[in-house]
DNA sequence: CCTCAAACTTGCGTGCACGCAAGTTTGCGC
DNA sequence: GCGCAAACTTGCGTGCACGCAAGTTTGAGG
């Protein structure tokens, strides 16, 4: 639906870009993100080492995308299936928050082994941006608002989804690292502040 | 002012980071940012190049901070400045604007580096993320806000600063990066939609 | 003044990102 | 079908980031 019509090329890029990230992913759960070489990544995708490269520019990205693939294109989707009578700052809270409740069992370990790695945390959260883009269109399409300020308001929720996920992440004293609280809890306090500018187009 | 009372020890490591940045930046100036080592800098600042890293985790990342150290502090200050009967959205808008109308003559020919180099301009646009912290006490401080409210706003002021300067840096159809358009204006335009967030609180 | 733990520096080793300059594949136009 | 330009892959080389495990410095308490 996304790529209507698409040449070979386009296609095997794609498939390339997700034989990577899903080797990347399940390497990662099967033997830690401590014992992954790039080469393996590699190798297990069947793609030389400098190709993995050309599609992502560091081990965390990769492992990181097994999980929040599509994520982007499904929160701008979500946006626009959302009624246009629907004020903007409900249909961008609620697509936002609906992406990010689904706990959906194949994602478990994944996000447990995030949980657990400084550099995958890092890159997990740094992951959010993607969405910018996407959802700079929605908006800037539903809103009729200036580009600059589509993308900022796109800009300023990821910011938020961030703080949250930052929050969410946080070890505690004890050390311990497991998402405490509700993700969708915190998601919508962290976009609270942003009603009223969402709004305000 | 902003180290009242330091110890030795912290007011080396603040020399040594000043020594790095500033050498970073006038060697990059001197020779261009391809001609430059690591390990230039570092010998430059009189460190081991395993110290230089211990401060800075790119090459790019220094040469930046040469020109944008402080700019986090002088932003919160600037906001904490503002009279408390001034609106929030003014305090935050001015201080921001402020902080960014000085082509101060010494930083004149350091923007030109970094517009005409790809990796210099994202490692610019990054640093504004550097304000988020000093820029939510501020937030915090002056409007009673709770301490996620304040968090996502200042997030939210970055990513809009981020949005212009990227505006800014553009390169042109025709292959130049000149700085075109007047910057205060682009951070108007993109600060604008954030003004009924800032208010709400 | 002396001691000692915490903080900081440094050398070493390893894995990595990425520019460059071939090869190879794709698919458009004839 | 054919040929060719643009797109993609790959090997190589270089510089770099960072973990680790010593040394070295700092400064608070006795």
């Amino acid at each position: 639906m996304t790529t209507e019509r698409a040449g070979l090329r386009e296609r095997k890029k794609q498939a390339t870009r997700e034989a990577l990230r899903e080797a990347a992913l399940r390497l990662a759960l099967e033997r830690g993100p401590e014992n992954l070489r790039v080469d393996d990544i590699a190798e297990a995708a069947g793609v030389s080492p400098r190709t993995y490269n050309n599609y992502f520019s560091s081990r965390e990205q990769a492992i990181v995308a097994g999980i929040t693939a599509q994520r982007e294109s499904r929160v701008a989707g979500a946006v626009a299936a959302r009624s246009a009578q629907t004020p903007l700052s409900d249909a961008v809270i609620d697509a936002v928050v609906g992406q990010h409740t689904e706990p959906a069992e194949s994602e478990r370990d994944g996000m447990l082994l995030i949980a657990t790695n400084p550099a995958l945390r890092a890159a997990y959260t740094d992951a959010v941006t993607s969405i910018e883009q996407p959802l700079a269109d929605a908006i800037g399409e539903r809103s009729g608002a200036d580009a600059m300020t589509a993308r900022v308001l796109a800009a300023s929720v990821a910011a938020a989804v961030r703080v949250a996920l930052r929050e969410w992440l946080q070890p505690t004293d004890s050390g311990l690292v497991v998402p405490a609280g509700s993700l969708p809890d915190l998601l919508l306090s962290a976009l609270a502040p942003l009603r009223a500018a969402l709004d305000a187009v």
